[in-house]
DNA sequence: GTCTATAATAAGATAGAC
DNA sequence: GTCTATCTTATTATAGAC
């Protein structure tokens, strides 16, 4: 087995994964083949073997990286000051997803496949779990600082609206991946109406 | 070809359905075999398939039946007097919901089908046309009728909230099928109390 | 590491008896 | 209509040459 640069390595999983992508958004997960993914790739099953186990290795590979691009959202996010309302940073989580998630319908096939299997979803609740806490700090101090609550009073208030954030960009995802004439801005603007703030 | 009544046959069609209902839940679409859908329903390859013409058959009778449940929740709801509040029929949607989809994953299953399988995707946007339409209906009204907007301006305040409340009711349904500890009445609270009225 | 060729199995669907 | 047995193709993964 001839050594190459970890660099090199990396650049071959990436290339796979990225070809790999391609073929689930269009045929899903189980309906893509390997075949697919040699053929997209422009590889041999033999070079594809040589970087992935397995095809389910090549699927967790995709899904983590669909699903971990969310964290560079949240981390920027975190990052700002002062803090914003909550219209404000739902919005901003979503324009993060329009931004980066080039295949929102992947992430519809991502949220099935958790249903089913439990590498995936156990993947998925750590990244909303990050999501749940980045709110919880967000929504807390804005409830403090605008709105005079006390700590304990911020906190529940915050507990009641995080689902709700989270549900609205989960419905933004279902809407951008299925409706053509899905218009993301005026979701966009309807929920920074709608949310206080 | 032996003749059976047509009852029968239904009969036959809906046993096989529903076992193959089972399956997609917990294996997804792809990920079912007919192996699978034959052992669970007790049956036979040929028994199926003298009702079936194929696995594909099968995944679109489960899937317009599992979308077409959705049907029965906005027709009933459509003969409601007087008008509710926009809070109280979106909660009542997310209700129905709740009561009759004995599998959230699997509508999650069929969202991403949706996007890889055009046949799916249409009766999927035949649905939701209808649920706007209804929405429309609803929200114009009471805009019109608590809010003394006239009509142009409700028809247009409606169309903006239309999308929101499409996504909190699916941001629903991905968290019912996702989170095992997610509080549905919670979270209909919540929305009740962040909509009009 | 990557290729071609192929092994081993699984899948969808059909045939013919009952 | 339903069963068992089976045909055909597709699929994942590996072997061995380079």
């Amino acid at each position: 087995m001839p050594k190459v640069t970890q660099q090199y390595r990396d650049a071959r999983r990436e290339e796979i994964t990225a070809a790999a992508l391609r073929c689930f958004a269009s045929k899903g997960f189980r309906g893509t083949s390997m075949s697919d993914i040699i053929a997209e790739s422009g590889l041999s099953a033999g070079a594809i073997y040589g970087h992935f186990e397995s095809k389910h290795d090549i699927i967790m590979a995709v899904a983590s990286h669909v699903i971990g691009n969310r964290m560079d959202d949240l981390r920027e996010l975190a990052a700002t000051h002062p803090v914003p309302a909550p219209g404000v940073v739902v919005a901003r989580v979503m324009r993060g997803i329009a931004g980066d998630v080039a295949h929102p319908a992947l992430l519809l096939q991502v949220w099935g496949q958790a249903t089913i299997e439990a590498g995936v979803k156990e993947l998925l609740l750590s990244v909303f779990a990050e999501l749940r806490q980045a709110y919880l700090a967000y929504f807390t101090a804005w409830a403090t600082e605008q709105e005079g609550l006390d700590a304990a009073g911020a906190r529940a208030w915050a507990a009641r609206l995080i689902p709700v954030a989270i549900g609205l960009a989960q419905g933004y995802i279902v809407q951008s991946a299925l409706f053509d004439e899905f218009d993301q801005d005026a979701y966009m603007a309807s929920i920074r109406e709608l949310l206080p703030g």
